[in-house]
DNA sequence: CGAGTGAGTTCGTTAGCGCAACTGTTATGG
DNA sequence: CCATAACAGTTGCGCTAACGAACTCACTCG
């Protein structure tokens, strides 16, 4: 299929998309995330490929999201646990959870519901900031170049007026 | 490359990334939340390839995040418009993009910075509980079948021992 | 000793992608 | 009046990665 590599970009959607973006990778990491740890326990809850998921598990392993551990000896068998980086990316999924809970779920409701035991109700996900607790729209925010972004496009990325230019330098 | 179906799946996650789970949509949904409304600039802008940007914008306009909406007539032009859905689905690249800017943007920093005017600071991108304000974090969240969890499988989805069943009925 | 489990690997098909060239409509300039 | 250029696609081709299905290997249990 020959993709396009995202890895490089100036952007950190595209570098998540790169890493996270084909259809199976979400649903893998999602069952991390219900405890599967166990390569026939994704297999049967996904019904996906078994050469695929030994390549996805390999690429969130490679990415650090997934950690290959040994749970025992003769014969060696590995079970996937979410790292550190794996778990923060649990509010990525929780917001596609619920925009698709609000635009898919139809007339039937939410097939499944998340219920916050912190504050023991069911979690009404919102994306917000966390300086004033606001939520985050897009007409609530302008975007400016950070520091990460290549010196060499700054002129380009100024040019094309989607960004502001506030900023002194980098 | 014949791809399993994902929209009928009982799972939030699944039907978003059924709709938007390839490399380009995203982006292209990207794009859409920079401003840009136009074929070639969606084009000059993602390098992407004209036909599949052709197609991702068609799979866009029927799954209702974008609108085709005529611009001039003679010659017939169109432009692409994010629809209500296709706003709301902002916060999940909002969150994405924070990921990414934690995990990936390494020691030279955020390549794009994303500046919350309801508040005056860098928006600090957070996924929470609008109950509570709490952060929406799995160790937080427990998981129950909720109404549009098909009846046929409830039994085999209890059994499987990743969801509460404390619900009286469905 | 045969069935079962867990974790992959191998193989053949096909569809998604990248690239480039082509189409069609109108405005602009010489 | 003819050549360009802008805009918005469509068509065709070759590659290769994603997919499903079948196979392998190491070990365990009855």
């Amino acid at each position: 299929m020959k993709r396009t590599p995202f890895a490089q970009w100036p952007c950190s959607i595209a570098r998540t998309v790169d890493l996270l973006g084909d259809w199976w990778t979400p649903l893998v990491l999602r069952d991390a995330f219900y405890g599967i740890k166990r390569f026939d326990e994704f297999q049967r809850s996904l019904g996906i490929g078994r050469n695929v998921l030994t390549d996805r598990l390999r690429a969130l392993v490679e990415a650090e999201l997934l950690e290959r551990v040994l749970y025992q000896e003769k014969p060696a068998r590995h079970e996937y646990v979410l790292t550190e980086r794996g778990i923060d990316f649990f509010p990525v999924l929780a917001a596609m959870s619920r925009w698709g809970d609000r635009w898919l779920a139809g007339e039937a409701g939410p097939p499944i519901e998340v219920r916050h035991e912190s504050c023991g109700h069911d979690a009404d996900v919102t994306v917000v900031c966390s300086h004033c607790g606001d939520p985050v729209r897009r007409q609530d925010v302008t975007l400016r170049l950070g520091p990460g972004y290549p010196p060499k496009l700054r002129e380009w990325a100024a040019a094309s007026g989607r960004f502001d230019t506030d900023r002194t330098t980098l």
